[in-house]
DNA sequence: CCGCCGGCTGAACGCATGTTCAGTATGCTA
DNA sequence: TAGCATACTGAACATGCGTTCAGCCGGCGG
């Protein structure tokens, strides 16, 4: 399919391709290529073979490596256009983003960057180096989105705020994870769909945990803090779970 | 290694093996190539090959095969056994836990069943039958719990109490998931000690959500219990998220 | 006009995998 | 002792993978 040099050739490939944003066909294979694999990573994974990449942008495999060198530098190539793409669509949300998990919400329940959703989660599954880089951000935000709660007086304080955002972050990110990887979507389109039923599912116990706490008493918490500010002398690690 | 009937020959294979968990060359070739996939598949991932997996046992690929019939009748069966386990040590231990959280604490806190969550943590990455199975043991279980913990009056009630034992479990395992999948241990014996770091660490804030909130007001709550009572007419659906 | 260079292909290579198979040794049964 | 079922091996097969390579084609600088 499409021989090398055919009637339309790499037509308007090499002249900087114009205006705006072009339609499939119009653009560097390279840029195929590389969106082409975005897409294959998101939906079967990092295991997805060049080939079957090759074939969704239309060339051959060997392209693929022309352009690219190897598989992994591919991926790699994915990783920083994902992690900028990110790094865009949080600067256009800033604004309306009030709480941490606010921004996620908004950012996973849109139709339009399920790819983007799909790679990333993909990547935390995968434990790549993309995961490890967005969770930080995230913690990060989620640092300074609690300090500012918590000056605003809306948000407890905690005794340990860069612990606590951590702790929520994983907790809510691992969560999704799991639920996507226990069902996915039969038809990756499907994925914010899955996602934002998770989500609306979640909201309510999340609220209730939120606001009302689970345990009706303090003695738990107490008898913890109590424990660290005086540990038994044979260890030194703060506590497993006294629970 | 190990030629065909050799001096030894598969001494106490066919006659029962007798007493007790007998050392590791005293045993069936069958069970042993069963425990080397658990670990192998529980340090590497199910991409395991079979061949690493006969070499752990010391017999040839062809014997594996001859005994289990595919690699992937060979995981089944690894489910299995797993799942029984699993039961086996959750029977045992159901005495002395009292919350939800507890059992799996203590359970994956445990150095002698380091292959055991492995095992399990690995399945949970891949969406396998046997995540799908373990997380639903762990759902159940933490209904009963909360049912007895609301009952004496020391947790909180819900107005979902499914909904909130899905979510903490989801969150949970989730978020210890993700940790060990973003900081796996080098040596797989570490896995507890990862494990146990991240349950030290998360304890604080779990803690102090759960006894103090994290919300000052009940305001997004109320907004969202009356959301859902009197929803707008065109959206069949509760809501993606109100904040 | 020629020659070159870069985009590009299709076939091939080397390797690892799951699986098959013919053949060997061994213990049980008759 | 003969025969048979069973445990087991080592080589081989088929497949899919990432990667390499010789070569085609077309635009561009001389």
């Amino acid at each position: 399919m499409r021989s090398a040099g055919g009637p339309e050739g790499r037509a308007g490939a090499t002249p900087p391709s114009g205006d705006g944003v072009p339609a499939d066909a119009d653009r560097t294979a390279r840029a195929r290529i590389r969106d082409a694999a975005v897409y294959r990573f998101a939906v079967e994974g990092f295991g997805a073979s060049v080939r079957a990449i090759a074939a969704d942008a239309g060339v051959s495999a060997g392209l693929v490596m022309h352009h690219f060198g190897s598989k992994e530098k591919l991926r790699a190539e994915c990783d920083a256009h994902l992690l900028a793409t990110i790094r865009r669509l949080k600067r256009e949300n800033v604004a309306d983003a009030a709480a941490g998990q606010s921004f996620f919400h908004k950012f996973a329940a849109a139709e339009e960057n399920a790819p983007v959703v799909g790679y990333v989660l993909r990547s935390m599954q995968d434990g790549g180096a993309l995961a490890r880089e967005f969770i930080d951000h995230m913690v990060t935000d989620a640092v300074d989105y609690t300090r500012d709660g918590v000056a605003a007086g809306v948000l407890v304080p905690s005794r340990d705020e860069a612990a606590r955002a951590r702790y929520l972050t994983l907790s809510s990110l691992g969560a999704l994870l799991l639920e996507v990887t226990l069902s996915p979507p039969s038809d990756p389109s499907d994925l914010v769909a899955v996602v934002r039923d998770y989500l609306s599912n979640s909201y309510l116990p999340m609220m209730e945990l939120f606001s009302e706490g689970f345990l009706t008493s303090r003695r738990m918490l107490d008898d913890y803090l109590l424990y660290v500010s005086d540990p038994p002398p044979d260890e030194a690690v703060p506590a497993p779970a006294p629970g």
